[in-house]
DNA sequence: TTGTAAGCGTTATCAA
DNA sequence: TTGATAACGCTTACAA
């Protein structure tokens, strides 16, 4: 069965479809009478106005493309909600890409977005993309995107960010106030915006407090459990034990802290564990995870205003070029040595 | 800037919007040359086709929407990634709405995907729905539905399932096994097809082992950790304590086993627990979880592929009118009794 | 082998 | 107040 058209109505009350357009849109100059008529029969019909053709004319499709590296781990999953709250209730519909943190993946998702004709992008890049060109591109030729957590800094966009160089700060200095002098971090990859900065915060903290930074401290890790489940493992080879581990997410804080336990490592007693980007899972496993929270919802809803935006205006929000977010450093069970420490003797 | 048409190749090279056409279409009724130029020209321009103005004409839109009560627990995400891998894989885009448990919500999410002329749905319905007039509708007018976890028996159309009935009695039975007599069942809200037949399985296991079933053992919880936490107050309140605890998903379990820990029950030496849905946290949680593993992806891609294929026939794939996907009962500590009062000695 | 023209659902413009 | 027509990007009979 066809759906139901404006010729449709319009063949059954015998007007013009122009006519059926005008009292559908609620405009001033059609009678009353019609009006009453059209939307009767439009009811009658189940008509469903086309949105599809509506883009066809219009040039917009009143959808936005969401590029995201995947959205197993909640963390972009709740992003996507507030992105949703604040799109949905301006009739847009959110189109989500998985980049599988792969750069042709990325590209693919670019091209077949493009190719639905979004009206703009939401991304927050992979981490083995070489270079921001593609998306430079696409800025060059007026097509909205508006980055949020994992940014492009060479790309002339707005960033919807927390401060993760100064959260990092906050993350260790709490370690080192706890008592803890041999902090190691586990990093991600090198190139990710949020791998540098809050490799930075951690240098910054170690430096503030006057400890001198180890090369060997400093871990290449990675995003998900098992990358810190691997590291755990080079941390119990080294000869100096470190007394504190400040890892680039919860999932790497937790793989590392699940295997430490594993091979009879106390925590926090022995090591200090704080993770960054606070997960769920941070609540659930024992000891509870010290972590920085970041406010999810709120910056997909950030990232999604300034789109839209964008959108109305016809140009770039340029007071949003870079819109940092608050955060908190959530204290819990795995990072509190000192009290450990006391309740312990 | 406007995009590129094949109005500006065919301007760019005096011919028709026709020729060009043939020429990306790959016709055989092209003169090479042409085509040549055409490729080159399109590839010069940077030439993207429009796939809305494509589906006006052709009357599908090549997006199948996805309706599902929510993604931030894992286990939707990891099945819309089964469905992903598979619908975009033959060139479809997945529009993914919530319906937040909310039936208003998911009546208003069909309204806006069928306004956006999607070619088939694929639902997870949600649990305050009163009945399935809503897809009975959609089916009858010929639009293809497809059910999975979360199903409309009501409503004549594929379902992708796993047996719900069979893995809660083999939870039950596990824990029965396990030596546990007085064994708790939180449950879900009542309208949903799962909580029924998981508490079916329950009860089946109760009277396989000849144990008389107790009203008061059947704790109305929820879906979430929060109703698992709640229900442990109950559990905690009864006269005579429970040995062991099935929980209808795996947040329930870990809501309610943190709680009966921090009141210093000991599981699963006092009580036996075991979940289902087996989620990431499983793993994660202290003692690690006893769950029933659905296979989430291969769910999702056998529910695209039924979809694929009734869009394919043009008819409702009559075969695969119920699919039922294996599932499996991961045995971990929460559960392991015998072997941790053994150990215990 | 190529071009012309109609059509998909809708709206904007202009004329009646 | 209403209707005819063109246009959005693309495909496809049919004609040349």
């Amino acid at each position: 069965m066809k759906p139901v058209t404006i010729k449709d109505i319009a063949k059954r009350l015998n007007i013009s479809t122009s006519t059926v357009s005008r009292a559908l849109a609620d405009r001033w100059d059609v009678n009353p009478e019609t009006r009453r008529a059209v939307l009767e029969m439009a009811e009658q019909l189940h008509y469903k106005p086309n949105l599809i053709s509506l883009g066809l004319r219009s040039n917009q499709s009143f959808s936005i493309g969401v590029i995201i590296p995947e959205f197993v781990n909640s963390f972009f999953a709740e992003v996507i909600n507030g992105i949703n709250s604040v799109l949905v209730a301006n009739n847009y519909q959110v189109l989500i890409c998985q980049s599988n943190e792969s750069w042709e993946t990325e590209k693919s998702n670019i091209r077949f977005l493009e190719s639905r004709c979004v009206d703009g992008f939401l991304v927050s890049v992979s981490d083995d993309r070489a270079n921001c060109d593609y998306f430079r591109a696409l800025i060059e030729k007026g097509v909205p995107v508006v980055f949020f957590n994992r940014v492009c800094d060479e790309a002339d966009a707005p960033e919807v960010i927390i401060d993760d160089r100064r959260w990092a700060f906050e993350a260790t200095d709490h370690l080192i106030r706890e008592g803890c002098r041999r902090i190691v971090h586990l990093t991600g990859p090198d190139n990710l915006s949020v791998s540098i900065l809050r490799k930075a915060g951690y240098l910054d903290a170690l430096a503030a407090h006057g400890i001198e930074a180890e090369e060997s401290l400093i871990v290449p890790a990675g995003l998900f459990l098992e990358d810190g489940a691997a590291a755990a493992m080079k941390i119990l080879a080294m000869e100096e034990r470190p007394d504190g581990l400040f890892a680039i997410t919860d999932p790497v804080a937790i793989g590392a802290m699940k295997t430490l336990r594993k091979r009879g490592v106390r925590i926090p007693e022995e090591i200090a564990v704080v993770g960054f980007s606070e997960s769920p899972m941070a609540a659930i496993v024992e000891p509870e995870l010290t972590s920085v929270e970041q406010p999810t919802f709120e910056i997909g809803a950030a990232a999604a205003r300034i789109l839209l935006e964008w959108l109305h205006e016809g140009a770039m929000p340029r007071r949003s070029r870079k819109v940092v977010i608050d955060a908190s450093l959530n204290i819990r069970e795995s990072s509190l040595r000192a009290a450990a420490a006391r309740s312990g003797e």
